[in-house]
DNA sequence: CGATTATCCTGTGCGC
DNA sequence: TGCGCACAGGATAATC
């Protein structure tokens, strides 16, 4: 469910709460959150200083000052979650950390699929123990702040971020490729951030089906391709994400998103299209559901 | 090699 | 009302 709006939506949050505060402690419970490595790792984290928010697809990655990179994925049902530190931990809490003068970054997840793990960039960090850098509140900047670190070699088998893709990579990445085009645009390898819900709303506002053999797109599906990818993921950045009737996703402060109410397809089968207003259909591509618009979508 | 399927989990909602 | 079960889907390993 985090996809990549939900996560720079989480992200924006971490880097306006934490940014620039020392980690006091690091607390993880149960076997499953550290699994790359040894738990204990995790101490060197202590008394470090946030000094950058990142992300790359729908990992984030918390910078400190002595270069090392705390790289978090939320999965299917993680959440980071400000609280006080006298707040009792949420059920299913697996990681607490505590930042003086700004209280708790809680993770929270049911289904314990989310993970952290210790990485280096091998680069210096952006920005010097204590000091936050001026962050501007404009679209760009923000984009431009998420982008800034260096990769970690743990995550160099991604693909470019999905807000950054345009119709040349696109077209090589899909070029003689017979898995359908959803299954493309939702493996991370091609680009990184789509997930199942924003990968039928891309497919809808480009007017392509999902299960079109994606190397056979002409150049002119591919530029609406592109466009649709940056556009939807845009805006539903600009919403705060997707929060759906399940209520697993929410923002570091607890607030729901409100992109669910501009989805055109996902989750809409048997509804008219708003576009013609036939029924939206639910497929299966690849062992997942897939909404769309037969007539609008070719 | 590329494409498909199983696996890890828990909460939810459905049918009976 | 309650029980059992299919389903949700992100990434990765295993398999076809």
């Amino acid at each position: 469910m985090p996809e990549l709006p939900e996560v720079e939506t989480v992200r924006r949050g971490v880097s306006r709460h934490y940014l620039g505060r020392k980690l006091l402690q690091l607390s993880v419970f149960g076997p499953r959150t550290v699994r790359r490595h040894d738990p204990g790792l995790l101490g060197a984290l202590r008394g470090r200083t946030l000094c950058s928010v990142g992300r790359h697809g729908k990992y984030l990655l918390l910078g400190w000052d002595d270069g090392q990179v705390l790289v978090a994925h939320l999965r299917m049902s993680g959440q980071l979650l400000a609280a006080k530190p006298s707040e009792p931990l949420l059920l299913h809490t697996h990681a607490v950390l505590r930042f003086s003068g700004a209280g708790d970054l809680r993770f929270v997840d049911p289904r314990t699929f989310g993970e952290f793990f210790l990485a280096w960039t091998g680069s210096a960090p952006n920005s010097a123990g204590g000091a936050r850098p001026p962050h501007g509140e404009d679209v760009a900047s923000m984009a431009a702040e998420a982008q800034a670190m260096a990769l970690p070699a743990e995550l160099a088998g991604l693909g470019p971020d999905a807000l950054d893709v345009g119709p040349a990579h696109l077209g090589a990445a899909l070029a003689g490729r017979r898995a359908p085009l959803k299954a493309l645009l939702v493996d991370q390898r091609v680009l990184a951030g789509v997930g199942n819900i924003y990968a039928d709303e891309i497919c809808f506002v480009a007017r392509l089906r999902p299960d079109r053999p994606a190397g056979g797109l002409r150049p002119a599906e591919l530029r609406r391709l592109a466009a649709a990818t940056h556009s939807v993921l845009t805006n539903a950045i600009a919403a705060g994400g997707s929060t759906l009737s399940d209520q697993r996703y929410r923002d570091v402060l607890g607030e729901a998103g409100s992109y669910q109410f501009e989805h055109k397809v996902y989750g809409r089968a048997g509804q008219p299209c708003l576009s013609c207003g036939r029924p939206i259909e639910r497929a299966t591509i690849g062992a997942k559901s897939a909404y769309l618009c037969r007539r609008c979508q070719r």
